[in-house]
DNA sequence: AATGAATGAGTGTTCATTCAT
DNA sequence: AATGAATGAACACTCATTCAT
């Protein structure tokens, strides 16, 4: 928003200035990613974005604000991405493949940002805000559960633990890519998704 | 408490010595788990443990030792309780249930190491040695796995995504169980081993 | 004083960058001259300096760093102003004069600084390029006696010895008069002088 | 004494602690004159001596008792030694002789005690009375040259000076032969000592 | 809007000293 | 008399934050 209003304006200082905002979260997301919130000074961030150290308090009230930010940017990409409505009319099968192709396309494209999600979802530095955005998560994917229960199309397992064991199968595919244990390219996604409706399709 | 009881007299400074390095490990690992390395100062530790912020160096070189230690007494424990091998009279199912059932045994009995383990598998302070132990459990895994395929009792799945499935399974209910999400009890795990073997079963 | 005036507006950055600098090397000085490195802690130079504790890590690495900035700082003032050569012209009574005045005057200017320099020759923290600079006094000194003896002018002593003799004089000197047992002026350096002569000179 | 009283007794523990008080000083010493008061931990100065931590304590109150004990003990024997009456028959020339073979003698049989007085004699840490001590040195090498001066041996020099010339000469061999820059036999100590009558000698 | 020198509270670590054994 | 584990104040150094420019 304040992007698009700024664009109006001729001088380049606005202009730079968000451009310093995105800087300053790509170099937090980097960091934060591998050295964690406490391990990271605001003044290397400062310096990875290519900004004063002082610029980093234009745009965030302090370091907390910044992890917020960077936590709610990333949160809300993935649930307006992965989270997103699917067609009513497919059927059970078809929407969970939808789910989980958006899941690791998602992890696929931005394995930093996924990362950095699962490592700092409950850091303290967190608001209320920040950690009631993961809930959507559960709610969406259960609420996806119980339609396709209903449906008959999947046992009756507990959503909870469905919801737990899609996400670990996510997350496990992100960890042992990054660990070079495994190459995480579409056909092992595809292959995950095989597995999984295995384990909970009726029959 | 029953330690205190069974030693009579005597010997306490090589009892209270071990004691204090132990509730300096426990201490270290709920602050840990919750705030991470770097969130979490030395005096506090030791404050936790009952001791002064001295004698943390009596036990441990300095503060990266501590969590090494830590990491390694857990990962150990883990390696030892987890992955202690399997009679191999058993079939591929059986085994699988075992091993299944170990990891699950261990996550609810030490959900804070679990959590500990996952969040610092990869920080900056583990040493190589550390880091060494956790391919253990990979190696441990997909053995495991080849095994059971040439049996005929799997299908034809990458070992290594079968692995991250199971590990992801199994830190998914821990993660979900911490935020209050589900219940990981046993007929939780019973119920997720259930739909894992249809996962990967052949037929 | 002379300074703030000069300096009208502008430029203080640079301006009190360098004199911080300044101060905190002279802050240092009259602090460990009388105690020692390890006798000083670095927040207490601060607070001499007039600057806060995190200050003195901007102009200098480590404490280290600092003590090594100070000896050779005040070692390479001493061998530009004592050791700079002397005019080949002059013979040897006369070169001897240049260059004992020059030791002379140099410790009368600056006792904090002769006295630091003999403290801490020695110093475990020093590195060898500060202790390099040491050597150049013994070289220098060594090559005019030699050139002095050549000439005829002084006795066939071992150079080195004379080079102790003079050295130890100085610092009698200073150390005497550090104590209150003797005024370090110019006539008492003029009587040193001449005793010194007679002890090195031919007849 | 102690020790004299000491020996009568069977027990080995007494004779011990003598044993280790002169342990302790003797490591002391050597760290002390290498490194500095501030600059050596109590509990190395121990290690060095073999014995407990806590048995410093045993033999003197704090640190700050056992480098006055050091320093007494040595300023002590280089009183006695260095500075004993010398035969009043002796001519001036004799004396001067006699003590400035009991200086190099004594630098040359304890350079590390040597060096440990020079480098200590202002510390902060010793208290009046060890202090005091250092006074008899100038004491008495004044009273020596007032008497060579009114005996005519010696030029109308003030006499601090001339101390200050014989201190610096001794301390000046002491510090270059520490350096390497010159061997400080016997040869060295008479040489020296023709150059310093010469210095202030009548003709 | 942007800088980065300056700050000082807070961190990891050391060490003089004590005391239960 | 002797020990050495334990202490906690004090140290060297870092870093989130401010502010004069």
């Amino acid at each position: 928003m304040s992007q698009a209003f700024a664009a109006k304006r001729k001088k380049k200082p606005s202009d730079s200035l968000s451009d310093k905002r995105i800087r300053l979260l790509d170099a937090a997301l980097e960091l934060f990613e591998t050295r964690g919130y406490d391990g990271v000074a605001v003044p290397e961030i400062a310096a990875k974005a290519g900004v004063a150290t002082g610029t980093v308090y234009l745009y965030f009230a302090d370091k907390a604000a910044l992890v917020n930010a960077l936590y709610r940017h990333w949160k809300t990409q993935y649930n307006a991405i992965v989270l997103a409505p699917v067609p009513p009319a497919l059927v059970a099968r078809d929407k969970f493949t939808t789910y989980w192709q958006r899941m690791t396309d998602f992890a696929r494209a931005y394995p930093l940002a996924t990362r950095f999600m699962d490592l700092h979802h409950h850091g303290s530095y967190l608001d209320a805000e920040s950690i009631a955005l993961g809930r959507f998560y559960r709610d969406t994917a259960e609420a996806f559960i119980r339609d396709a229960h209903a449906a008959g199309a999947i046992r009756d397992i507990d959503p909870a633990l469905i919801v737990a064991l899609m996400w670990g199968a996510a997350t496990g595919l992100t960890k042992f890519a990054g660990q070079g244990a495994l190459d995480f390219n579409l056909d092992a996604a595809v292959e995950m998704e095989d597995a999984l409706w295995r384990a909970i399709a009726n029959d």
